[in-house]
DNA sequence: TGTACATCAGTGAACGCGCGTTCACTGATGTAC
DNA sequence: TGTACATCAGTGAACGCGCGTTCACTGATGTAC
């Protein structure tokens, strides 16, 4: 008694498994173009369709054109970026003490071995079209939120009420990122100036800190 | 005994006055296509002859390809960036009263008035070519500097050494011009969202301040 | 000053390229009997 | 189960378009005598 239906929820035929096996390689050939640093305006339905192996007009049996395909996009990059920023907040939070510079380090050291998803979150979140934008302003603030929560274990910070605490995560994920978009463009052997920077992350981190551990509402 | 080495100097040809005529429009055609909002690389060479009221091949008399037209063009829009953000700081530094909120009202007031610069530089900044982005970046420096002499009128930070105050300058400037960049992409009329921002800015350099008066080496 | 020649900014035709999109097709897979 | 038909993911040729770049040219402007 195998209807349409059923096939539909627990067993896909093979064509459909073929048919979201190409959709896939679309949508990662896109992916992959990104990190490759292109933006995604400039990749091409042809491109996209070589990357993935197949003929260009077979691109239309899975999308309208390439904004739709970037609609998929998004949510992907979108749960990419949720684990990639929650990864990115557990080294920092995890490194061998608690103090600043070496969450600062631990932090750098993330995006330096992440470097193709952050050039991409950078870039994107300026020039990309205002889904993908909203997709990834909304991680952040997700991530931001997760920051809120962590300052509230600390004991200068318990008393704040949660709005402060949001407004203060929100200025230290922006410098951290901020500073991690001047990592990103630096070469990747760490030279000199990628200790100034460092050195530079910590002093501002202190500092709003300092200040947090002296602000009232 | 005019020579031709005289004419260049003292008075150019009509032939030269025009010319220069020409290449500053190429130069003023490609600055308004990334004021419309396109990026520098995806502006063509038939588009800038075309704005510019020559045949694409004239071109070819002034640059040998964008890429050399961009280097020109980041002169321009170096200049350009110098002047605009000395305004903003004067605008922030000159609002009726000395506080933090008038300061941060006045320069989101002259973001909003130059909607288009401002564009221009959250982008470029990110996506240029490296020539580019150095002159901007450049800029952005200058104008760190000119906040951290600007501090050292205050009592509070008139002790502090030149390098902290560049560090504290650095912060916020970072934090407006990403709110900025926020403001942007917001629609032109100022709804409850530009309140929530400003409210947003004005605490987070209240923070920064805060924690700048407790600051030591 | 007037004339004869040289310069060169801008022209217009032509090229090959990658692009998005259309269309009729093919042949493996799915469905109904 | 076996057969006959329907579906449809992927194919390949073709289109018109804007692009960067080449080339021989034109005619106003500059230079030398």
């Amino acid at each position: 008694m195998e209807n349409s239906r059923k096939q539909i929820c627990l067993s896909m035929t093979r064509r459909d498994e073929r048919k979201q096996h190409t959709r896939a390689a679309l949508i990662s050939a896109a992916k992959k173009r990104m990190s490759g640093g292109q933006s995604l305006s400039s990749i091409s339905l042809r491109e996209v369709a070589r990357e993935a192996g197949v003929v260009p007009t077979a691109f239309y049996r899975h999308f309208r054109d390439m904004d739709e395909l970037a609609e998929a996009l998004a949510d992907e990059i979108g749960l990419a970026l949720r684990q990639l920023l929650r990864d990115a907040r557990i080294a920092a939070r995890e490194s061998p003490s608690l103090a600043i510079r070496e969450s600062v380090r631990a932090f750098l050291d993330f995006v330096r071995r992440h470097r193709d998803a952050f050039a991409v979150v950078v870039r994107e979140r300026i020039i990309a079209p205002p889904r993908m934008r909203e997709v990834i302003n909304r991680e952040v603030r997700f991530f931001v939120s997760e920051l809120a929560a962590d300052l509230r274990l600390f004991p200068a910070f318990a008393a704040l009420p949660l709005e402060d605490r949001e407004m203060i995560a929100d200025l230290i994920i922006n410098t951290a990122l901020h500073h991690a978009a001047d990592l990103l463009q630096l070469p990747p052997g760490g030279g000199p100036l990628e200790q100034e920077l460092e050195e530079l992350i910590v002093k501002q981190v202190q500092l709003i800190l300092l200040g947090a551990s002296r602000w009232r509402a």
